[in-house]
RNA sequence: GCGCCCGUAGCUCAACUGGAUAGAGCAACGGCCUUCUAAGCCGUAGGUUACAGGUUCGACUCCUGUCGGGCGUACCA
């Protein structure tokens, strides 16, 4: 519909005196009070500098010249200060409410996005331990975001970037090989910065199991390093299966250095004199990129920060012929992506093809208190254990009902309760409602034409009509702006119509003809719900 | 100090990327179950959108400053 107008509304523009320069982008919205309207357009007041008229006047030379499709549209309007007001017909809505019937569990879907590849990366945790709450919000943003890409048509890849060598990882091999020790009745103790977390026992439970005190003597931590990565690398992916997610790609960080690309890199910043050596170190000019001063690539002593792989690794993702890659990371990586687009802008990659999803911290409020989290001491709450307390589909939900970049307040205790403070039971239940009346329709009736949807003419049938197909638009809102918040607030809203029609408009025991339209409105709702949900990464029942 | 993000009803948050009278949920108050799931529906109350300026037909949204909170500001990742 939004196109439709668009075009309408185009084809009058080209009447007026005006160049293509000069016609701005038509927009179209939604307008709050039901009296303005189905649709509007701003466009006379966007004109009204341009064409140093009066908007009002612009307003209605516009809907003049305007031809349009009485079977699509009712009336056209112009109100306020020079808004044109639309108004669908029925008959418009009787054609679309088909059109959710007939498309069933692919209505939604668009094109707008064909052709395109997109590499998402995103968790990308190191293997130091199991996946905590904060990861969750990466997690389920990328996730969620992904298929929000693809049911635009995009071709999206799940990418999992990971470092497993480097201090973080010989720290936590050093933790296991003493708590085997430990285990083995030995004196040992944790490195200082050592992990405390319990689950490093598990691992060095392990290994006594399958080695016994055969790495006793051993000064080498490679075994232990490696089962802790193996072990966790395991648990994570469990962990994230449990959530509904699958990573297509998995990258290790150490490819960028066997390949030599950190060395072309550098090579190609020395060539561009973007790289220079001081104090034993090799420095990439940031500040011919706006930065204040310049940053470290490659430490005194020879070992690369991890700016210099993150650039590489971008590269990568671009060489691989992605059309846009997008990173999702928390509030604290936020200073390491202007070095990366420059990085990248250095070698000659166009910029927008990367973008960032940036989230803000997740708080944990239990017992009506923020919990304070901290990584390596064993004070933190992992994933599984707060999907152990509320379940899988209540947290992807909670992670994803606030906008990303907004500071996200988990309440355990609400989002234990079943129902009441618990938004997510609602649209579960709405959808589970309609099924038990299909169940109930399908056993008293056996419809044999197809239903007449024109009869659904009460406000309510209207109402839910109407929001239900604006279904394709918010999915391409909310993927565009990587804001997957936006399509719960629009499953709110559809859900919430439909408990008014519920509560309005009967299906069972009214006359034959209406039961047979009201199941097809009950079932297409349930279809849109059933859609959502299923973007969102979310089961939808139908029995609760 | 500097940079990024945030500040909206008592609480948690929306507001369609600058539009018309700023909306939901929870909490409070008042109604609605012998009929398809009351995990629900309807209504009442609750606001100087932190504050002060500015930009324009029009600002929660953009700009400047102030206050408050978060995160950064490494030859850590």
């Amino acid at each position: 519909m939004k196109d439709y107008l668009r075009s309408i509304i185009t084809t009058a523009l080209n009447q007026f005196d005006l160049s293509k320069e000069e016609i701005p982008e038509i927009q179209i919205e939604k307008p709050n009070q039901p009296e303005h309207g189905d649709s509007a357009s701003n466009i006379a007041l966007n004109l009204a500098g341009t064409l140093k008229m009066n908007p009002r006047s612009i307003a209605e030379e516009i809907v003049e010249k305007m031809e349009y499709d009485p079977r699509k549209i009712d009336a056209v309007e112009i109100a306020g200060p020079g808004f044109i007001n639309f108004r669908y017909a029925e008959n418009y809505l009787f054609e679309e409410l088909q059109g959710v019937l007939d498309q069933g569990a692919r209505f939604g879907e668009t094109e707008t996005r064909a052709g395109q590849r997109i590499l998402i990366e995103f968790v990308s945790a190191n293997p130091t331990g199991p996946l905590t709450v904060g990861h969750g919000r990466n997690a389920v943003l990328g996730d969620t975001v992904a298929r929000l890409l693809e049911w635009t048509g995009a071709e999206v890849d799940r990418e999992y970037y990971f470092n497993n060598a480097g201090r973080q990882m010989r720290m936590l091999g050093q933790s296991v090989q003493a708590r085997y020790r430990q285990e083995l009745g030995q004196d040992a103790e944790l490195p200082e910065d050592g992990y405390e977390g319990e689950y490093i026992r598990d691992i060095a439970h392990a290994l006594v199991e399958e080695h016994g005190e055969a790495l006793l003597d051993t000064s080498d931590i490679t075994a232990f390093k490696e089962k802790a990565e193996q072990l966790i690398f395991e648990e994570i992916q469990a962990t994230l299966q449990r959530m509904n997610i699958k990573m297509d790609l998995f990258f290790n960080e150490q490819e960028v250095y066997d390949d030599g690309s950190i060395d072309q890199v550098v090579n190609a910043f020395r060539e561009k004199d973007l790289a220079y050596d001081k104090d034993g170190a090799t420095w990439f000019r940031t500040s011919r990129f706006g930065k204040e001063k310049d940053t470290v690539l490659v430490k005194s002593t020879g070992e690369p920060t991890y700016r210099l792989p993150d650039i590489a690794y971008h590269a990568n993702k671009l060489e691989r012929g992605y059309d846009q890659c997008i990173d999702v990371f928390g509030a604290d990586h936020i200073d390491t992506y202007p070095d990366v687009l420059s990085g990248l802008e250095a070698l000659g990659y166009d910029r927008s093809r990367v973008d960032v999803i940036v989230y803000q911290f997740v708080t944990i409020v239990k017992e009506g208190k923020p919990f304070k989290m901290s990584t390596r001491k064993a004070n933190f709450i992992t994933l599984d254990e707060l999907m152990d307390e509320v379940g899988p589909d209540v947290t992807r939900f909670f992670f994803l009902m606030r906008a990303p970049n907004t500071h996200l307040e988990f309440d355990v205790a609400a989002a234990k309760e079943e129902g009441e403070k618990n938004p997510v039971f609602y649209l579960q239940y709405a959808h589970a409602r309609i099924h038990s009346i299909l169940r109930k329709v399908k056993q008293e009736y056996a419809f044999g034409e197809a239903p007449d949807l024109t009869i659904l003419t009460h406000e309510s049938e209207n109402k839910l009509i109407k929001s239900m197909i604006r279904f394709p638009e918010m999915i391409q809102s909310a993927a565009e702006s990587r804001e997957p918040h936006r399509l719960i607030n629009y499953l709110d809203d559809l859900a919430s119509h439909f408990t008014s029609f519920y509560h309005d408009c009967r299906i069972l025991g009214e006359d034959e003809k209406l039961v047979q339209a009201r199941t097809a409105l009950a079932k297409a709702t349930a279809q849109v719900l059933a859609n959502g949900l299923g973007i969102l990464g979310i089961s939808a029942p139908e029995q609760m």
